[in-house]
DNA sequence: TTGCGTTATACTGGTAATAGAATAACGAGG
DNA sequence: CCTCGTTATTCTATTACCAGTATAACGCAA
C-alpha cells in the first residue's frame, strides 16, 4: 500500500534543524555530554560534534554551552535558546504531521 | 533568515512517486518521448528509464504507454492512471505546501 | 534491405558524502 | 605532575550511489 513520507526541516544556507538534531538535543540534554549522546546513537564523536558546529553557525546562536577539562573531564549542556528551539519545532512537527495526514487520507484513501 | 524545507513523497517498498517524477511526467505528456524529456532534464536516458521502471514496479500501475521501433523510432505517452496521478499529487501537494507555510509562520515568524 | 529514432538493458567508472581513526588541548583533583 | 574524560580538529579511506557509455532490439518507410 501506498504510504505518505515526508522531511520537514529549517534551512540557512544548508540545513539548520530537523529531527535529527533535535533528538541529539535531547539526548545531550539528558547526558550531560555530547560524547555519550554520539555513544547513544551509535554515532562517531567527530560526526556529532561536526554536526553541532554546522547547526549554530547556520542559526546564528549557541545551541550547546560545552566545558572542556576539569573534573569530569567536561560536558555540554543546552543554551536557553536551545530548549526553545526544540519545543518550537516539536509543537510545529507535530502539526504538520497532523495536517498531512490528513490531506493524505483524503487525496489518496477515499 | 531562517526557511522552512520540505519534501513529501510517496513510498512502497522504496520512492514511488514525488515532485520529479511528477515533473518527468509531464514532459513526457508534451513531447511523447521519454528520451526527449531526460534531454530537456539534462537526464541520461538510463537514467530516466530506469525511473520511471521503479516508479512503475512500486506503484504497481503502468505510466507509460511505450511504443518501439516505427515511422518516427517509437514514443512513450502517458496511460490514464498516470494523469490520476499527476493530478492528486499535484492537488495534495499544493494543499500541503499552504498548510506547512501557515504553521511555520505562526511558529517562527511571530 | 537499409536507415532512423526510439525504447530496452547491462556494465563500468567516478565521486561525493561520510564515517571513523588519530591526535591535541583542556582543567580539576589526587 | 599525572590521570582522566571530555571537547576540539584534521585527515584519510571507503563505499554506496549514481551517472553515463555502450549496445541491442524494434518496426515502419523509403
Amino acid at each position: 500500500m501506498l504510504k505518505l513520507r515526508y522531511k520537514i526541516w529549517l534551512e540557512n544556507s544548508g540545513k539548520a534543524f530537523g529531527e535529527g538534531p533535535c533528538d541529539m538535543l535531547k539526548r545531550i540534554d539528558r547526558l550531560g555530554s555530547l560524547n555519550k549522546a554520539a555513544g547513544e546513537l551509535k554515532m562517531s564523536y567527530s560526526k556529532a560534534w561536526k554536526l553541532m558546529n554546522t547547526l549554530e553557525k547556520r542559526l546564528g546562536f549557541k545551541l550547546l554551552k560545552r566545558d572542556v577539562g576539569g573534573d569530569s573531564g567536561g560536558g555540554s549542556y543546552l543554551t536557553e535558546e536551545a530548549r526553545v528551539m526544540i519545543h518550537k519545532y516539536t509543537m510545529f512537527v507535530q502539526e504538520s504531521d497532523k495536517a498531512l495526514n490528513k490531506l493524505f487520507k483524503h487525496y489518496f484513501e477515499e
